[in-house]
DNA sequence: TACTTTAGCATACAAATGTATGGCAATTAT
DNA sequence: ATAATTGCCATACATTTGTATGCTAAAGTA
């Protein structure tokens, strides 16, 4: 059983498997503390010691870079669906995390990404099915014909995206559904993020 | 375009591919040195300076650990994908996909899992298509209606598996191909693994 | 109140690490 | 024959890196 770490360890955490999924190689005490904007590496230092107590990594002594993740098979991370979107008609977001996914450490996941489980059948001819987990990222503009995750009136959408002149189209890559098309000033519209991987386990689907 | 390696750059190169793909983490000058049995660092440094020159690896100067692949996607960093698998007709296993990656060294993959990327569109009405990227742990006994990787005569599929009385058929989730049917003697057949996600990048589908 | 945990700082030090330079022998190319 | 490349070694040096120790302060707990 793994003790509860604080907020600050956690966040250091989320830091080492963020460079070490992300970047490839971990950081060195130096690295972190210039993240974090401390002024000393045995700040670090010493809450390394405090998450490796509670068991989250492992350090080789004297060894630079020497953490590893102790987490889980190191081939899939747990990370957190923080909602639903529709594929087809628009559902409701939820404030938190509804689920938690082992996702494939190949999957990229850009900073500030984050997840959601695609519900409806409107992307079907996108490749997208009920039930996938869609990676958000959003910090990226959306281009025309990219997948976004939109928000209209506290729904949230996985459609295409097209930009026009004046208006903006959501389209369904089914022909059942309709575009959703969108007045520019429309207040409560915004663009949540970009779909840029997609991934489906198959553990529970036998047939 | 690349220049030819030496035969002691290959050997080292391979050794840093084997160390940050088996690893996780680059290896330090004095790593190289020992596994090599240089009784000096510059040795390998002077290595590192040649391979860097012919384009196969990138350093960040002053950087403990600061090596990096540019052969790669990147894309995959974390584990290599072994090869491509067809999910309509057999397609053979591709050992160059990554040069130095075998069939046989998934024996030699520290977690029990790989990646293959799919072609063909047998399994679309599985929600696998071409490109897709599958991940196969080799560990598990297929159990019927699950998706598997076989391979038949040195080439790998990815079907839907049943087990009869005498015979197995591999079964493809599309009504264009008929299912393969294999008697169980049948001597260069082997489920190579099940299937247990998918993932996919949308990164270069703008459209 | 006293004690523990958390969070941060400063300083000091040994070892690890990357780098620069020069030397030498063998091979290969010009 | 000369030059360039390859492969390896030695030494020296500045940083980087991990570690140890002690100090301060705030917050929570017994």
């Amino acid at each position: 059983m793994q003790k509860e770490l604080t907020t600050i360890q956690k966040s250091i955490l989320d830091f080492l498997i963020d460079q070490i999924k992300g970047k490839g190689i971990p950081p060195t005490l130096a690295d972190v503390a210039k993240h974090f904007g401390y002024k000393n590496r045995a700040t670090v230092q010493q809450h390394f010691q405090a998450i490796e107590k509670k068991g989250y990594i492992k350090k080789s002594p004297k060894l630079s870079r020497g953490i590893e993740l102790t987490l889980e098979d190191k081939f899939f991370v747990p990370r957190p669906v923080l909602g639903e979107v529709a594929a087809g008609n628009p559902l409701t977001i939820y404030p938190d995390a509804i689920d938690t996914v082992k996702l494939p450490t190949i999957a990229k996941m850009p900073q500030d990404s984050f997840l959601l489980r695609v519900k409806g059948d409107s992307l079907k001819d996108a490749y997208i099915f009920s039930g996938d987990i869609v990676i958000v990222n959003p910090n990226l503009e959306p281009k025309n014909g990219q997948i976004v995750v939109a928000v209209l009136d506290d729904a949230a959408v996985v459609k295409r995206y097209y930009k026009k002149r004046s208006e903006i189209e959501l389209v369904s890559e089914n022909a059942e559904y309709k575009p959703i098309v969108i007045d520019k000033k429309y207040p409560s519209f915004k663009i949540v993020g970009i779909v840029v991987g997609i991934y489906r386990s198959m553990e529970k689907k036998a047939g």
